[in-house]
DNA sequence: CCGCATCCGGGGCGATACTG
DNA sequence: CAGTATCGCCCCGGATGCGG
């Protein structure tokens, strides 16, 4: 895209991420390291001229960077940055306002993919002020199950399974959504999905999810006017 | 924009706001109300059927409104919803992120506004954690100067004078950006630009810039992997 | 198979002109 | 002042090809 040519921070970081693609290759890069064909295949409709186009300008920016995977994979891997990561707060912000505009639920033809919501689950549990409990939850059934790990205040979600997983949450991508982002109530959520596990450490989930419902309400933030 | 057509969180936002100018017609918006015409004057080269286009979406989106102006005014105006005024703290941890970008200073041709720069004192000072202190700090000398008001840790921003004001700072945007952001150090800024007040205002100042760096670092907040 | 480069319609964008 | 209309152009989307 070319340059808005302003002096004006949201203009040059625009400059940077505005470009169509950009931001889901971002997304793409924060769960795992990628292969081109993992990036393509977390953007279906895109041209692959421009992935790699993409590819050249982020990391022309210091957002993103190759290198030569180690032995046994026989490919390169692209990754974030620091700065790269430093990106995240950012996109997770707009993971939170963008919420409410998934409570309808796929449309015809949306595309899915389970770490996106692990991508939303970084986005709602993650960050400064994050619970200080330990628990571990499986979520997602089929393909692409993802693992949220909450260590004393540190949230880290990755895409797997966890056989020792405190809770399991079984469930479309739609109610697991509702579930992190509090749209869906907890005790609506134990009725349209099975939740499984330990009394107590589904009660530990629960606290955790209303805990992060209430702290930090966007309407607090945004102030005056 | 064409949809990307994913049930994505990050996707279905940036559905409404990955067009180009979009994000930065709400930047407009943010500081104060506007005409048509004021809108275009902040977007420098803006096509004015994109610019219809654009309100017309985001009205859609229900993050823009347009209503009738009272009396005095002859003419229409656009204002944030709601909705659209919960979009400022992604914006601001946008510009956070790109503050670093800035530190090079305008480049050549690129265009300048005060209220950019308010923009960005909006995303350093205001948001969580703001400030307990009280002070009125007047920005920028010539054309549209800015005023930040802190007020027992609610920040608010406008465009205008303070004949009251207890610090003028008088410097370009960009080391009016270069202050705000923490890139140059008080000490630096007090050599560089000119900064009045009595002895404790500019002391509290110093204070309050100086806690907003320390608070919240990005590095803390993108967390291990 | 992976990582692109090339080619080619179509539509979004930029610039200007025009109107109530 | 507040848009609408028009016209090139370039970016994007989709397909194919090709070297490693």
């Amino acid at each position: 895209m070319k340059s808005y040519h302003q002096y004006c921070a949201l203009a040059r970081g625009l400059d940077v991420l505005g470009d169509r693609w950009s931001m889901l290759i971002i997304r793409e890069l924060s769960l795992r390291d990628c292969r081109y064909t993992d990036i393509r295949d977390g953007l279906p409709g895109i041209a692959s001229n421009l992935l790699a186009e993409r590819l050249r300008e982020l990391s022309h920016a210091g957002v993103v960077e190759r290198y030569e995977s180690p032995k046994p994979i026989a490919s390169a891997l692209y990754r974030l940055t620091l700065r790269g990561r430093e990106l995240l707060p950012a996109m997770h912000a707009i993971v939170r306002w963008a919420s409410p505009l998934m409570v309808s639920g796929p449309a015809d033809g949306d595309h899915e993919r389970g770490r996106w919501t692990a991508f939303a689950a970084d986005a709602f549990l993650g960050g400064p002020g994050a619970d200080a409990t330990t628990l571990s939850v499986q979520m997602g059934d089929d393909e692409e199950p993802i693992v949220i790990d909450i260590a004393a205040g540190d949230v880290s979600v990755r895409i797997g399974t966890d056989d020792h997983a405190d809770v399991r949450v079984h469930g479309s991508n739609w109610m697991q959504l509702g579930l992190l982002s509090g749209e869906l109530s907890f005790s609506e959520a134990t009725r349209l999905i099975e939740i499984t596990g330990s009394r107590t450490a589904v009660r530990k989930l629960r606290g955790v999810l209303h805990r992060r419902r209430t702290v930090g309400s966007p309407i607090a933030a945004v102030g005056g006017r």
